[in-house]
RNA sequence: GCGGCUUUAGCUCAACUGGUUAGAGCGCAGGACUGUGACUCCUGAGGUUACCGGUUCGAAACCGGUAAGCCGCCCCA
């Protein structure tokens, strides 16, 4: 049998890699800019961390995680998400006496045992930044802004913000008891899966794509009537800053997230453009929302908190559509000749690299012409031979890949202000 | 987890629907051109037709199983 990848986990190859390095160090850029600092936690975790976070009759904990006993006879899991391990390494580390306000962002793979598809896998990579310490609207808009300015900054058109709340503790189970008797007479005529949603966690019934149920969940009760005052006052401050930021929303009493963690502000950021359908149903590139008793659950302090997680395969996938991966060619090639003044030739191209430039040559020699040739196929800026003419008279001619083979453009450059030559032609990129 | 579709060269796809040695374009490599590129021309390498088994005189094609990928449901980033 022919070896291969474990399913649902990807090989990534030059130059998708290349892409994927320009995400991230996009991020670390602009959320560095945002105030966010980065944490790294283990790719493993308890199992108990997530069944006591992300809540045991979800999916997730239910049936995608995956989890081992290690030789200790301990059960780990390797994290299906950021949220619960930062809030872990928060509590653990004692960071809210450190510092009133921390914000955490991290980068990484999550692993879920799911059905496959398209930026869908079961080792994905995630960009989350979780903010802990405030109650304040005016973080959960800075956290969508950031989200919003992410998106620009790449080039990612036909994002859409969705809004909701899902009220807190003293909403919610006035609102389930609404939505349960709404639903209650469509028991019967339910699948076993919107069934199960019922008995277990009756929003979710508002994500159902079912056709008997459409009539019934349009005319739902919304959970925005039910909202206690500092809820509602909360949400409204919220759409206030979004309004007053130019940050365009759609408010979707549908966005009921799906781990039980959640309180108040929700929001999903999805790719939805009309005609083309890149990513299929994994249309939410990222998703978020506050959660301000989970540090408190988790055994810290009480730290209201606000987060989101945003499915890097996923953009990567729409980047790729929109802009194909280009390699990042050398900006001078230098071709070789067999013969005594080859190391010299070598000696020149690492001393250039010394002195910070991309320099490449072609390490099987061969014809010139062939070098050449390779040095335009990789995408160099220059090409120069180096060979005994150039070394006696400690001179290259140094040629413009750039123009057209009928029109050569070459200059004569010394040894010694080739380095500086060098720097001169990098700036006019 | 449920239902459906797909898999032929590195990539995109052919193969008259069961018939000899499975082809093409792109890409890759060599040559035309021993010291100068992207054009052109010539040549070459690369396939157990995803894997295992079955039907048949004969299978890339038909049947079964396995694996991987895709679509919808479910779920989620």
């Amino acid at each position: 049998m022919k070896l291969q990848a474990v399913k649902g986990m990807n090989d990534l190859l030059p130059p998708a890699t290349a892409l994927w390095q320009h995400v991230e160090a996009t991020a670390r850029a602009l959320f560095g800019r945002y105030g966010f600092q980065e944490v790294r936690t283990p790719m493993v975790e308890a199992t108990e961390l997530f069944v006591r976070s992300v809540g045991e009759v979800t999916d997730i904990v239910g049936k995608e995680m995956y989890t081992f006993t290690d030789k200790g006879d301990r059960s780990i899991t390797l994290r299906p998400e950021g949220t619960a391990p930062a809030a872990r390494a928060y509590i653990e580390h004692n960071v809210g006496n450190l510092e009133p306000l921390t914000r955490w962002f991290y980068l990484g793979p999550m692993f879920r045992y799911e059905r496959m598809k398209t930026g869908r896998y079961r080792q994905f990579h995630q960009l989350g930044a979780e903010a802990y310490g405030t109650l304040d609207p005016a973080q959960d808009v800075e956290l969508i802004a950031l989200v919003a300015a992410f998106f620009r900054v790449l080039g990612v058109p036909d994002v859409t913000l969705h809004l909701n709340t899902l009220g807190d503790g003293s909403t919610r189970p006035a609102y389930l008891a609404a939505l349960k008797a709404h639903f209650e007479p469509l028991v019967a005529q339910m699948s076993d899966d919107a069934k199960l949603a019922f008995e277990r966690n009756t929003m979710r019934l508002l994500d159902s794509k079912e056709a008997a149920l459409q009539e019934a969940i349009a005319a739902a009760p919304a959970i925005v009537d039910f909202l206690d005052e500092g809820s509602k006052a909360h949400f409204d401050d919220v759409r206030r800053l979004l309004a007053k930021l130019e940050l365009p929303y759609v408010l979707d009493r549908r966005l009921v997230r799906g781990l039980d963690y959640y309180t108040r502000t929700t929001f999903e950021f999805v790719y939805a453009p009309a005609g083309d359908n890149a990513l299929g149903t994994a249309g939410t590139v990222c998703g978020g929302g506050r959660y301000d008793r989970l540090v408190h659950d988790l055994g810290g302090p009480e730290k209201p908190a606000v987060g989101f997680a945003m499915g890097l395969d996923r953009l990567v996938l729409l980047l790729e559509k929109l802009r194909a991966p280009k390699r990042e060619g050398p900006l001078l090639f230098i071709g070789t000749f067999d013969g005594p003044e080859r190391d010299d030739a070598l000696a020149l191209v690492m001393r250039l690299r010394d002195a910070g430039h991309f320099v490449d040559f072609d390490p099987r020699g061969g014809k010139l012409g062939k070098q050449k040739e390779r040095a335009s196929k990789v995408g160099a800026r220059f090409f120069a031979g180096y060979g005994g003419d150039e070394h006696a008279s400690r001179t290259l001619k140094v040629d413009d890949l750039s123009a057209p083979k009928d029109a050569p453009r070459s200059e004569h450059v010394s040894l010694e202000a080739l380095a500086g030559w060098l720097s001169k032609e990098a700036q006019t990129a």
